[in-house]
DNA sequence: CGGCCTATATATAAGGT
DNA sequence: TACCTTATATATAGGCC
């Protein structure tokens, strides 16, 4: 029913923002997986629950660790 | 104008994986920014391209590094 | 928390500039 | 690589289990 366009603004209520969360973290983890495959890339996504929890995806099977490696160990000339 | 579904697969040619990769990188941080404010949580994404240059979103400010340290040490009962 | 449902909002594939 | 268009595919709010 989407009721509305929604503001983007944080959602006051505690029971809201979970619901909301839960929905869109699954979405984004989604896309995140969709586009790794469609463009053979390496993606990390690493997401906090509003109660702290931890949602995490890395691309390829590989460990996120990996993905964070190459992140931390890349050359200047190739970030933005 | 999006002929069909697409198959969930590497996209074959380079520059298709290359605009397709732009496109849906852009899709994916904008998402991942929405949810940061709409559940004011903290979330992370780390993508190489195709040519293997990278692009980050980190939410609230936050260095990316500080998101990081707060996933590397998080508690194991707060992992999935 | 996670499904199911469905009306609406949004994202996106191509093509061209 | 970025931007515009537009037909179609997908995501999602809110209700209810």
């Amino acid at each position: 029913m989407n009721r509305g366009k929604g503001k983007l603004e944080k959602i006051e209520k505690l029971f809201g923002r979970q619901v909301t969360y839960s929905k869109r973290k699954n979405g984004l983890m989604k896309k995140a997986y969709q586009v790794s495959v469609l463009c053979d890339v390496q993606i990390a996504v690493v997401s906090f629950s509003p109660g702290g929890r931890l949602s995490q995806f890395s691309s390829h099977n590989k460990r996120m660790e990996e993905i964070l490696e190459r992140y931390a160990n890349l050359p200047d000339y190739l970030r933005d």
